[in-house]
DNA sequence: TAGCCCGGCGTTTTT
DNA sequence: CGCCGGGCTA
């Protein structure tokens, strides 16, 4: 067995493999085998007798649990199948949920997302009379998750804020209070609460402790550069007796320090446990060695890392360079020129591409490049399925009908569809509510005594009978006919139906969909309960789908970029400012993060990366010139000279005409190139031929030459490359190629020896 | 009560 | 530039 299980793995895969007793660091670098290790060591431990029931495997996100979990079953079969393999709040979902009455919590809690965690604050502010201005949600939803994170309580942080004379602070602090009062009413918790009760009650309740740690024999924590310090104490509580702990990582990858995450946990882990064993995975199998020297000039510039450096035996093929372009618009023009090259050209398929960018909002520019292009693409975004209004509308009718005490749920849905019950007469609900100190719902019985208007009375006792009519079925009826009946019976669904415009439609289907998906949650889930189906949704987020997009160029932010892996990787948007981003580059610790990033980026790359920026970026109305990335020199990539053509005005006419006289798909190829900058390192060139100022850009439409804009060619030197702009006739004419290197030629086609591929 | 207009603001976001 | 939320008006 142990033969069978290790014989795929390297000496140091092997060694982390087979040391089951005590403490264990992993160093994983990006694209090690991490996995493979993990759920080997996990087989291993089955296979020497290890009860299943008593490993513990925490990951952040449910796509890694899931992926972890199938390969433990298939290495392991059905002792496989009763490894506990989840994320870290699911399993604190259910520990909360299973211990809850020993506790004193309420085991029918729901789960509030972001955005109910925001809405609860914005009432917090109502109540303490403070200015939303002065006290910005957000930024005091941060601040009362890290204070979990850091398993803070209201009463720490106003302590903390007194002895540091923070008057802020002391007003978030009771901010905080009553904000843990709300949530509590309306028998709810946040994500950072699942991880801080089941932490408190661990130290709390030394009986249950124990059971725990007698129970998980074996801990792994993966991501552990990732963890937070409640995350931190989670696993330290539960491994304090068996010392079992296998902690796997990669420091170079943490960057998720303003969400929480310390990455001292990883860097002090040999610290905190003296006689742990240290195993560092090197050797990487995803990229070409190019990739991996050019990410590692990168990330060697950071001071607070374990000195390691990955190696690949992958030949050494493929290409790293750097692609500038004038405008953002042209940046995305040109990623997917030589997308749509090298999809048709070299074999590979749209789902071997991946678009990086820092911001979200530089998505824009692509998703229009693409369209005009005809590549189809997907976007994975942070706008889950689940956070659009319409599915979260219906889901708050099934929190209140499982929890009618949920005011936020209460407030989202009173007046959607529209019964007249309008902001006035909730406020003035709400504010009688609170005087009885009882929930919305509850005053609704009352709701004579509250001074409301007629028609709002009616109204709200309509709506309570609807409500009630729910909760009655509640026990007998499933929760996909629960949905549709609420869908029907509330007027929702006729409502949009009745609007009837590409967006209603498109909010039809979304609804249908989550009946679906509530179906297929029926049929597959064990736990079919409403409860465990609310905890469920609120736990799962875009990325966990991302399989389904074959045959699509993928785009998304770097932070999501972890843990993927493609062919060909373009990190966009390289330049000061933008990444690193903002300020960050004068403050050494964001600076280290933001480098992280980029190294996380790069090492996605199997083939070809392609380092991009533009020389001039229009951000929120304003343009601006940028210089590149200081990640650009730092990969090695030297700064040969930087010389900016300023002759826009000539350009524009140039533009214009084009425009007017073809309106061709080519239009976003305006002020192409105007800046003459070049870099070079070893063996990757990449250098602009300035274009001379004069020549018009204009391309007559009657030429009989076999040069074509959007042909493909094949060059003796350049290789494969597609035509993006042409100049001349007969012997004049000039073509601008774009190869798939990335780098573009000006060549007269005279002499150029260009074939013509298609 | 509901719809419109204006002003402020705009990193990243595993759960 | 474009979105969202608060405040004002019909």
């Amino acid at each position: 067995m142990k033969e069978i299980l290790t014989k795929n793995l390297n000496a140091n895969q092997q060694e982390a493999v087979l040391c089951t007793e005590g403490p264990l660091i992993i160093f994983a670098g990006a694209g090690t085998g991490k996995t493979r290790v993990i759920t080997h060591r996990i087989a291993y431990l089955l296979s020497i007798g290890v009860a299943p029931w008593s490993i513990l495997a925490v990951t952040f996100t449910n796509k890694a649990a899931t992926e972890m979990k199938q390969r433990v079953i298939e290495l392991s079969h059905e002792m496989g199948e009763k490894v506990w393999i989840s994320t870290f709040h699911a399993f604190c979902a259910y520990f909360l949920r299973v211990e809850a009455v020993k506790i004193g919590l309420n085991p029918n809690f729901l789960i509030y997302d972001f955005g109910e965690q925001k809405n609860v604050i914005k009432d917090c502010l109502k109540d303490l009379n403070l200015d939303e201005k002065k006290f910005k949600i957000s930024s005091i939803a941060d601040k009362i998750s890290r204070a979990k994170d850091d398993l803070k309580t209201p009463s720490d942080m106003a302590a903390q804020a007194e002895e540091d004379g923070d008057f802020m602070g002391t007003t978030i602090a009771k901010i905080y209070q009553l904000y843990q009062k709300k949530l509590e009413n309306s028998g709810s918790l946040d994500f950072g609460d699942l991880i801080m009760r089941t932490v408190v009650s661990l130290e709390q309740y030394p009986a249950l402790l124990e059971h725990y740690q007698e129970k998980y024999k074996y801990i792994m924590i993966d991501e552990y550069q990732d963890t937070n310090h409640a995350q931190y104490m989670f696993a330290k509580l539960l491994a304090a007796k068996n010392k079992n702990i296998c902690v796997v990582g990669d420091d170079d990858q943490s960057v998720y320090s303003w969400r929480g995450a310390d990455i001292n946990n990883i860097l002090d882990f040999e610290n905190d446990y003296p006689n742990a064993k240290s195993v560092k995975l090197e050797q990487n199998y995803r990229s070409t060695p190019k990739i991996l020297e050019t990410a590692h000039k990168v990330v060697r510039h950071n001071g607070a890392r374990v000195k390691k450096q990955l190696w690949t035996q992958n030949p050494d093929d493929g290409t790293v360079s750097v692609l500038n372009a004038a405008t953002e618009n042209d940046e995305a023009a040109k990623v997917a020129d030589l997308i749509s090259l090298k999809s048709m050209n070299s074999g590979y398929n749209l789902s071997d591409f991946a678009v990086f960018y820092r911001t979200n909002a530089q998505s824009r520019t692509f998703e229009d490049a693409f369209r005009r292009e005809g590549l189809p693409y997907v976007i994975v975004g942070t706008l889950k399925f689940y956070d659009r209004a319409e599915i979260k509308d219906i889901m708050a009718y099934l929190k209140l009908i499982h929890n009618p005490n949920d005011n936020i749920s209460f407030k989202r849905i009173i007046n959607i569809p529209k019964r007249g019950i309008g902001k006035t007469s909730v406020e003035t609900l709400e504010k009688f509510s609170i005087t009885k100190n009882i929930s919305i719902w509850q005053a609704i019985d009352s709701v004579q005594e509250a001074n409301l208007t007629k028609g709002a009375v009616a109204a709200l006792k309509s709506f309570s009978l609807l409500i009630k009519g729910f909760i009655d079925l509640k026990n007998n009826t499933s929760i996909k006919d629960m949905a549709e009946k609420v869908i029907l019976h509330s007027g929702y669904l006729k409502d949009l139906e009745v609007e009837n415009s590409p967006e209603s439609r498109t909010k039809i289907e979304n609804i249908q969909e989550l009946v679906s998906a509530i179906d297929d949650f029926e049929k597959r889930s064990p736990d079919k309960s409403l409860a465990g189906y609310l905890t469920q949704i609120t736990l799962i987020s875009d990325i966990d789908s991302l399989d389904e997009s074959k045959g699509k160029v993928t785009l998304m932010t770097l932070h999501l970029a972890k843990g993927l892996e493609f062919k060909n990787v373009f990190l966009c948007g390289l330049e000061k400012g933008l990444f690193p981003i903002g300020e960050s580059a004068f403050n050494p610790q964001e600076l280290e993060e933001e480098r992280r990033l980029m190294y996380v980026g790069m090492t996605r790359a199997i083939k070809n990366l392609y380092l991009c920026w533009a020389t001039e970026r229009t951000v929120y109305g304003k343009t601006k010139w940028n210089m590149p990335s200081r990640f650009i020199t730092e990969a090695g990539f030297r700064e040969e000279a930087i010389e900016r053509q300023q002759n826009i005005k000539n350009f524009n006419q140039g533009f214009n005409r084009i425009k007017w006289n073809k309106p061709s798909n080519r239009q976003h190829y305006n002020n192409f190139s105007r800046a003459k900058i070049s870099y070079r390192n070893e063996d990757s060139y990449n250098y602009n031929d300035e274009l001379t100022k004069d020549e018009p850009l204009y391309t007559p439409t009657s030429d009989s030459s076999p040069y074509k804009i959007g042909t493909i060619v094949s060059h003796p030197i350049f290789g494969k490359g597609k035509i993006i702009e042409k100049n001349g006739i007969g012997n004049d004419l000039k073509l601008v190629v774009l190869f798939e290197t990335g780098q573009w030629k000006k060549l007269l086609a005279r002499v150029a020896n260009l074939s013509v591929i298609s």
